[in-house]
DNA sequence: GAAAAGTACTTGATAATTCAACTATTAGTC
DNA sequence: GACTAATAGTTGAATTATCAAGTACTTTTC
């Protein structure tokens, strides 16, 4: 096995822990019709002002490229939990903005991914999570 | 926004976290021709016993399907990182066993491995990683 | 105010991974 | 010791995401 330092153990079972728990959640969510990346979206919509957010800032804020996110909003678009809205001002951008359907999805899979992430969570001490919640934002979280 | 518990949190950012840092280990890992999935295979090939394990194994170390591995391998094979060992006792497992070759692709990207997690790891304080590796190991890390 | 550089998004080709179904083998049960 | 159940692995079809290149537009620079 030799050498490995504490950081690089950290991210490696990081990334074995994160495609496990993906596998979980997605499991949970195919009940409502969404995976966990469309519920990240829902989730980041619900918060922005006027539930509206480019492209390319939920891109930044769910960990994909800009493409990833341009295919993955196809179907979500067809099946009405976002639409698409221009800017006024800048005919580049292309808005994603949350339906009233896309809300209630959002409602209801919400409880089932408190549920889950209660569960799967290891030590319910009060308040032991805030220092993790710090480090995952250092590495690129963005939900404080 | 409304209402989020601390451990959704945890889990959202988690996931946004690891696309990220998986997107920066790949990249600095191409040079060695191998991706972050890769390295993971070689290393814990090289901490196992006799430096192989079932495919079902490594599986279950690195977060993926029996089938996403039995898929990864045949690059790998072909390139000689590893190679197939039957299993004497029982037919239905073949081991996947670290090469020569395998060995020192594994020590030339362990260098960039430990220096891109250096490089990302937020908070150097000497032991601060250590409560974290016990979360993760918790949520289906391996690395002790 | 025209040219150059930068930004937002999309698209074709491809890679990585999953799921469900299947084969082969081994282990458990009566 | 024959059935049944469980385990290890592979495969076809589909999904999810990437990268590199391209389009369209806006901002900067001179």
């Amino acid at each position: 096995m030799e050498h490995i330092t504490n950081s690089l153990k950290f991210f490696l079972n990081l990334s074995t822990a994160q495609s496990k728990i993906a596998k979980r959640f997605d499991s949970i969510l195919s009940v409502h019709g969404i995976g966990l990346n469309d519920f990240m979206i829902l989730f980041h919509l619900s918060g922005a002002f006027d539930q509206k957010l480019r492209r390319i800032d939920l891109a930044e804020k769910i960990g994909l490229t800009a493409s990833g996110v341009t295919r993955m909003l196809v179907p979500m678009e067809k099946v009405g939990l976002v639409a698409r809205e221009a800017n006024e001002r800048d005919a580049r951008v292309s808005y994603v903005k949350l339906t009233t359907s896309g809300e209630r999805v959002l409602y209801e899979a919400m409880n089932s991914a408190e549920a889950t992430s209660a569960d799967l969570y290891p030590n319910h001490e009060k308040g032991s999570q805030e220092p993790f919640l710090d480090v995952l934002i250092a590495l690129g979280g963005s939900i404080k």
